[in-house]
DNA sequence: TATGATTACTTGCGACCGCAAGCAACTGTA
DNA sequence: TACAGTTGCTTGCGGTCGCAAGTAATCATA
């Protein structure tokens, strides 16, 4: 009655799946909770104030940083409202085409992402160098770059 | 004006993280969207059925089930209502203990379940085995496996 | 210039899910 | 037996986000 195609045999070679997908919820969930709780950013807030820092006069159009962070243009749009609601970012407009937004990201902005991220990134050195050495590191970090999205802008850590 | 803290340097050793967020929203969209609109179940629903699958007499407590799905337990009620409503899982009461309810899969819930594991794990095949050899799948996997959530129950691939 | 296609963005809707609160049932201790 | 603590589950609420539809601006082509 056991069905073939569920056994171990037929998924052993891509066991890497489910584990990314359980250490991506176990790991976003500790790293989110503490983003939230001690600066009251969630994780696409952070990425997105950090891509604005990197981005030349610390500014983006928001379909830019729609595809950086993975999110659907409605996503954005409600991303973006809550950290200007904040006082974050800001608006700014386009001379040349009055279809575009910029994103700007404030000084509170930048000095909020700054806070963060110095316990976030800590906490993620914490949860991954704990467990992994620097060459271990860099070949999870080489492989998962072959899978998809590895290709084009990748990573959070390539500042212009 | 730019901060240390957020330059290339600070980050490098923990690239892994970033990627491995991309790569779960990419695949995880992707494998997702193809479940949805080929059996009518989400990546949860599809790993619930799966679980339930290996189970001894095809239950599983709830509460266990929210364990191995790392779901709260409002969020396994919820799911559990979906498959219940279109018919792949059913309650069971627990004799000894009047708290617990069993989930239990159906024999449409299998066949569901196997239906939909043929194209899936297709699926999945094509997207990790294209970019990877079977070593490097095997290494990728032992690497997420040291991460948290590597510990304990940790993959869906190992039938009882 | 006219117009159809494309692009940038917003909004209504619904799905999923965590948190906190609540309830019922069980357990341990006295 | 009494009762405080624990466990299993459900429900209301709110947050995030994708999809589809809609608007406005721009581009391309005739």
């Amino acid at each position: 009655m056991s069905s073939q195609i569920l056994t171990e045999q037929s998924s052993r070679t891509v066991e890497a799946w489910p584990r990314l997908l359980r250490t991506h919820a176990i790991v976003t969930r500790e790293l989110s909770a503490r983003l939230v709780a001690e600066h009251g950013l969630t994780i696409n807030d952070y990425e997105a104030l950090l891509r604005l820092s990197w981005a030349e006069n610390s500014a983006l159009r928001r379909v830019d940083l729609a595809e950086q962070l993975l999110l659907t243009p409605s996503g954005i749009t409600r991303l973006l409202d809550g950290l200007e609601r904040d006082g974050w970012v800001t608006k700014r407009s386009c001379e040349s085409d009055a279809r575009v937004t910029y994103a700007v990201l404030t000084d509170e902005g930048r000095e909020r992402l700054e806070a963060a991220a110095r316990s976030h990134l800590a906490q993620v050195r914490a949860l991954f160098e704990a467990r992994l050495s620097a060459e271990e590191l860099e070949t999870l970090a080489e492989l998962l770059g072959r899978l998809p999205g590895g290709d084009g802008d990748s990573g959070s850590c390539s500042p212009p």
